[in-house]
DNA sequence: GCGCTTTTTGAACGCCGTTCAAATTTTTTC
DNA sequence: GAAAAAATTTGAACGGCGTTCAAAAAGCGC
């Protein structure tokens, strides 16, 4: 009845990830303890650390997957071919409504914190990156003349300024936020997009 | 050479508020310790809770002290009558140096979590709620129709954004990103906004 | 100086992530 | 198959955390 070394690793690896995003998406990130992991998942706490080199590593795994989710919503958001203002307003209300469905996941994802000089790691990175490429697209043809870099750079401002929007008002951090009021907000923003980033890119910097 | 108690018990507030700030600003929130508190402020650990309930009382005095530092910031930045967009962009900038000159001090204010149910203390709020009023001032010349409480919901989203565009550049929670890549990003933004919230306010919501 | 009250103290509590010597299991060797 | 060697798993133990509370100290009316 026993496995080989890496179908057992892979196994408890699974189960640990299992058990810590169940423990997130119940009771938040400060709900993830090594030895609350270890019972859900069948093994010594020692054990954990066979398989993550910290809590870290294993938070970075599951936020991954949160973000994974995240962008099978938003790719099912806008169909191609979707007006710009339609698929910006779209995309800005899928985030939010995602950060209400997920919330504890969610705001795991951002409430995680990493020690001072560290930078997440590169795979990590990558999935998020992954994200920008659903506005990319209505960005390119609300600015037909942009380039490919502008663009991108763009994607990560409006996800930005999106993102400070929905959670500032999940967090409550600047007071009573209702739902209707932060989807309000987007609505306005991403019109104000609409209307205003084609003659607003390019233009000289003068502070 | 012993004072009232009154006395006494302000002068420790003060002793630990000095030292709380001291150790955020080194090291951040994580750097905050009951012990080395204690020991900076010249007091036993068990002498300040009673003074504060706990140490997230003391964490947030320390942030409304980081917001009005902000407040101050941000007021000596537009002179009245300074054209709508050029006040947004100096306020948006000025945002971003502040976020980058007091870094850790910023990053608490944001990074501070309270448990699930509750939210920050009224005072706290008003000291956060004073910030929008920089916003609201190029916000009426911009939107000469709008009222009042249309311009204190956009003074939050537009802040919103800016925190956003703002804290996951510092933060780099997206990936490298250079302060002149960031102060770019604010730049377009703000200048997106003159352009197009004239257009968007009071647009209908049609999801 | 004495008894009563109030304030301050710091050892102790419970909980945390992480480690590492020891126990166990697996693999190798004969 | 047994014994020796190597690799893996284990969980008590470590150091550190915020917070508490019995006991010590200080303040106060007489």
């Amino acid at each position: 009845m026993t496995t080989d070394l890496p179908a057992r690793r892979a196994k408890l690896r699974d189960d640990l990830i299992a058990a810590a995003e169940a423990a997130i998406a119940t009771g938040g990130l400060s709900a993830l303890k090594a030895r609350a992991l270890a019972e859900a998942a069948g093994c010594a706490v020692g054990a954990i650390y066979n398989v993550f080199p910290d809590l870290d590593a294993l938070i970075f795994t599951v936020n991954a997957r949160t973000l994974e989710r995240l962008d099978e919503v938003l790719a099912s958001t806008v169909r191609p071919g979707t007006d710009p203002e339609t698929a910006m307003r779209r995309l800005a209300l899928a985030y939010h409504g995602f950060s209400r469905s997920e919330r504890r996941r969610w705001t795991a994802v951002f409430a995680h914190q990493i020690p001072d000089g560290s930078t997440p790691p590169d795979w990590y990175l990558g999935v998020v990156g992954r994200l920008f490429r659903h506005i990319e697209a209505p960005l390119a043809e609300l600015l037909p003349g942009s380039t490919p870099e502008t663009r991108a750079g763009l994607a990560r401002t409006l996800f930005s300024a999106t993102h400070g929007i929905v959670s500032l008002g999940l967090e409550e951090k600047l007071g009573p936020a209702p739902d209707e009021v932060i989807a309000g907000a987007l609505v306005v923003m991403t019109r104000s997009w609409v209307l205003g980033l084609p003659g607003a890119v390019g233009v000289a910097t003068r502070p």
